[in-house]
RNA sequence: GGAUCCAUAGCUCAGCUGGAUAGAGCAACAGCCUUCUAAGCUGUAGGUCGAAGGUUCGAAUCCUUCUGGAUUCACCA
């Protein structure tokens, strides 16, 4: 914050006055004081009395006296076992919050063209079967990251890679082809995403009888399951679609279509989207290719089966493989490809990849190799990576059927979302739209604000048997506030109150109000830090942290009653920035506030 | 086994680069709607911050060890 770096400054021209030395930058503490105490900045003394030779208290007095001296904004401090609490005069508070009123958006760094260019992937779906609660967590985390950072003045490309090709697809494809009887989402009456991730797990079904019967016949396990019939054709297909076979391409494509269909759908439902969209399929040959050309630069080794290798033994990792013995391609192969057409399209400053923490090696490794083939860019490279949504049983297991899907959790949310409102009586005298467009805002405001509250790199729990809350520390809660404040405009207008952003002089203002707008005046400090670490849940806690307040003073003062004009213009003016404060936040978390609720 | 991460109230989570008496919500209990939206507000109760050492004027936060958990180390993605 600019206020607390000033203050550390006059501290140390304090000392250097007072105790004739130079105090060493680290041993100048100030920081914002704790609610309970009374002041705004305080500065930490104990590290300074080896220069004051002096008690605390007395150190702290004879800065707080010079200090008052020194600046105007400073009215008063007190000092509480040696802390020093500099309290700053309402005019200082007021002027910033008049300043922050008349801002078109206040908080936020427009993007100018020079604006760093920022990458940012997330989602990174396979194309095998449908979406579920880890997805949700990695979308929402992605989008309001991207927004974040679009905040603070970067060009933002949101950016996708589809996991489109690979074993996993030539599964779900295999078990159509056999047991699907020509079935179409539309003859099944489901999502494409849905129907493929049936013949995912019937495949799965299917292999683990065979893989049963060949132990009993005396493999072991590991013969077993590379042995099983069904495995070797699916291996065959992957070898097929490498080669371009017609007939499996086709239906690869087909059936890959009907799983965008079913993503474009969720992601819609979701609210969120992407500037531009990458698929494996077209980026793994360049990966391949990259590779080999680092291998002719020697910048890789080739082993006597033809699998090439990254040695990392040097950076304290092992070795990686890059391509196969057969040639074909892994994960990595498709990474270090994409990755390099991307910095070609976009030149980008930063490529922040969303991924879950089970992948923190992989990154470390992606990094590193593409910085041994010698792109400098990969500096920039990020992986944000999130922690797991569990289940209070644990892991998400799809073969046991434990994965909470997409499209389930946001219908039930918007069935509770519905319940809700009709037994607290909300809607009288809505249009069947709005309460619809309503329930929806509320019921996603709910589940994204439960995601997104929680420190990304955390892992989380959902229970699904306690649906999300709507009271408390929740997402309607925040909706509702700015509900509140937009009836109070509502109002002011139908009385023909004018509110404008002049400067009302001559106020008495109570604690509570002045609270309230140094709460709000901390705003462009949190989105700041929000992009500094990456952390959506930071402005989560902000908000709520004002709209408790803001409730609070709602409760205690009346607004639209007043009778003091001056004064019911000052609250007006009050909400009309709370208002702002928590559509942007929310907007930054990827969530829509409605009028009325 | 090596590496990385995590452990805070009954439950879900905050706690900024070490700082003052560790905070919210939910659940429980007790209050507040003839007044601008009660999806709200107020209060009560609930903690040896996984354990033990150490560094420091000062530790939930840093270091070491231990316990418990997660992930990863694949010619899987």
């Amino acid at each position: 914050m600019k206020y607390a770096l000033f203050l550390k400054e006059k501290a140390i021209e304090a000392i250097i006055n007072l105790y004739n030395i130079k105090p060493e930058l680290d041993k100048i503490q100030i920081q914002s004081t704790r609610k309970d105490f009374k002041g705004d900045f305080t500065l930490v003394t104990f590290p300074l009395l080896k220069y004051s030779k002096k008690s605390a208290e007395q150190t702290a007095d004879e800065i707080g006296n010079y200090l008052v001296d020194k600046i105007i904004d400073i009215q008063g401090f007190n000092v509480i076992k040696g802390f020093l609490n500099l309290e700053l005069n309402e005019t200082y508070w007021v002027n910033n919050f008049y300043e922050a009123l008349c801002e078109e958006r206040f908080g936020i760094t427009k993007v100018e063209k020079d604006s760093k260019t920022v990458l940012v992937e997330y989602s990174s779906p396979n194309t095998n079967k449908p979406l579920h609660l880890g997805h949700i967590r990695n979308n929402l985390i992605g989008f309001s990251i991207s927004r974040i950072l679009e905040a603070n003045g970067k060009k933002v490309i949101k950016t996708n890679i589809v996991n489109d090709r690979g074993i996993h697809i030539s599964k779900s494809m295999l078990a159509w082809e056999k047991w699907g009887n020509g079935q179409t989402p539309d003859l099944a009456g489901i999502k494409g995403d849905l129907l493929v991730g049936k013949y995912y797990v019937k495949f799965d079904r299917e292999y683990k009888k065979e893989i049963n019967e060949l132990i009993e016949k005396g493999q072991t396990k590991e013969e077993a399951e590379k042995n099983a019939p069904l495995i070797l054709e699916a291996r065959e297909m992957l070898r097929k679609w490498e080669a371009g076979d017609e007939k499996v391409i086709d239906l690869w494509k087909k059936m890959n279509n009907w799983v965008y269909e079913g993503f474009d759908i969720t992601y819609d439902k979701l609210g969120v989207d992407f500037d531009k969209i990458y698929y494996e399929s077209d980026t793994y040959k360049l990966g391949k290719s990259i590779i080999l050309d680092g291998l002719k630069k020697k910048k890789l080794i080739l082993k006597d089966d033809g699998s090439v290798w990254a040695n990392l033994t040097d950076k304290g990792l092992d070795e990686k493989l890059l391509l196969r013995s057969d040639g074909t391609s892994v994960y990595m192969t498709q990474d270090i490809g994409t990755a390099y057409i991307r910095y070609k399209d976009f030149k980008f400053d930063e490529h922040i990849y969303v991924v879950g923490n089970e992948q923190d090696y992989h990154f470390k490794v992606l990094k590193i190799v593409l910085l041994e083939l010698s792109y400098k860019w990969a500096h920039s490279i990020h992986h944000l990576s999130y922690g797991m949504v569990e289940l209070p049983e644990g892991k998400m297991k799809s073969r046991e059927g434990t994965v909470v899907d997409a499209d389930d959790l946001i219908d039930e949310m918007i069935d509770t979302a519905k319940t809700i409102s009709a037994e607290l009586g909300k809607f009288e005298g809505y249009s069947d739209e709005e309460i619809n467009e309503t329930i929806n805002t509320i019921a996603l405001g709910a589940l994204k604000y439960f995601l997104l509250k929680v420190d990304p790199k955390k892992n989380m729990t959902f229970n699904p048997k306690e649906s999300i809350d709507f009271n408390g520390n929740t997402g309607p809660f925040i909706q509702y506030t700015y509900a509140r404040i937009q009836s109070l405009k509502r109002k002011a207008e139908e009385n023909k109150i004018v509110i404008s952003n002049d400067k009302i002089e001559n106020l008495e203002i109570s604690e509570k109000e002045i609270q309230l707008i140094k709460t709000l005046n901390a705003f462009p400090n949190i989105v700041k830090e929000a992009a500094e670490i990456l952390n959506p849940a930071l402005v989560a806690n902000y908000i709520y942290e004002l709209v408790k307040e803001f409730n609070q003073f709602y409760h205690d003062f009346v607004i639209l009653k007043e009778e003091n004009e001056n004064l019911k213009l000052f609250r007006l003016q009050i909400s009309i920035l709370s208002g702002k404060v928590i559509k942007e936040s929310m907007y930054l978390l990827g969530i829509n506030v409605p009028e009325r609720m």
